[in-house]
DNA sequence: ACGTGATCCTGGAAGC
DNA sequence: TGCTTCCAGGATCACG
């Protein structure tokens, strides 16, 4: 699924056709999704869209009396499209605009999520997270203390949404190859030192993979339509066996907590 | 508190 | 070509 990257370039997508724009109604398909859509959602139908914010990988629609609560799982996607355009196989939610046009949700493997948090709320799911990435909160002093006594291999620590939220599987490895750190390692075996470098290689690829409009891997599309452009900058996720760009060394790959892991033997240490 | 593994669902790719 | 198996960018829950 989408990392924070891609969660966040969706949103610089669609917030320019939501903001300002009134709800007219809410079309709910397929209200099977990670969890059930709540009837609730009917009630945003004749406000007004305020804002549209990120936490995590959840988008936040501000309508005043509540947020609508996206998520998009690992196959989600969202575009804006004319609300009479006939949808297509999984198009499972729109909110239709004042505009004419609609928010619309596609979303194969249904992990994604529509929620509904009421003004002065919060949510389960959005209790007890960790910092944002790319934000001045998240600094190696934050990974050093709570990682001491951490057995937890590294990666499982940066991937852990108590810990950091929105580091996924492509650009945790991609951050661990940047900053020389075997993703195996014992996450309270690393040095003060270790995770300045680790959380500064973490803030640049997440920024850098949102200015290239996130990575498509099989089927990430931006609200336009067009692909993320990430891709071709990933030193390690998806390279197992190739040439790694800094030795002369291979990429290799392990499962760490059943996710694929790439990283190069030589480099990362 | 911590660490591990199963699980939700579908589609595309790889293997036979 | 067609059938089967495996794998995927996430996050929660149950269990030891």
């Amino acid at each position: 699924m989408p990392e924070l990257p891609e969660v966040e370039v969706s949103r610089l997508g669609i917030s320019p056709h939501l903001v300002g724009q009134t709800i007219s109604s809410v079309v709910v398909r397929q209200p099977k999704l990670r969890w059930p859509i709540p009837d609730e959602l009917k009630l945003a139908e004749g406000y007004t869209i305020k804002a549209v914010h990120r936490r995590a990988k959840y988008l936040l629609i501000d309508i005043g009396i509540a947020q609508i609560v996206l998520h998009l799982g690992m196959s989600g996607k969202l575009r804006v499209v004319p609300a009479t355009l006939e949808p297509i196989k999984h198009d499972h939610l729109d909110i239709v605009l004042s505009s004419g046009k609609c928010l619309r949700f596609n979303d194969a493997r249904r992990f994604g999520a529509c929620l509904w948090q009421p003004q002065g709320e919060v949510l389960p799911q959005l209790q007890n997270l960790g910092p944002e990435p790319l934000t001045e909160a998240f600094t190696a002093q934050h990974l050093y203390t709570l990682s001491r006594g951490r057995k937890t291999p590294v990666k499982s620590f940066i991937m852990d949404n108590d810990v950091v939220v929105g580091v996924g599987n492509i650009y945790a490895n991609e951050a661990l190859f940047m900053a020389n750190i075997d993703p195996r390692r014992a996450a309270g075996r690393i040095s003060f030192q270790r995770y300045q470098k680790l959380t500064k290689e973490i803030k640049d690829v997440l920024a850098s993979a949102i200015q290239q409009g996130g990575t498509t891997l099989k089927d990430f599309i931006q609200s336009d339509g067009s692909p993320g452009y990430f891709r071709q900058h990933l030193r390690v996720y998806g390279r197992a066996g190739k040439a790694c760009e800094q030795c002369e060394g291979t990429i290799n790959s392990v499962v760490i907590g059943q996710r694929n892991t790439f990283f190069c033997p030589r480099c990362q240490r």
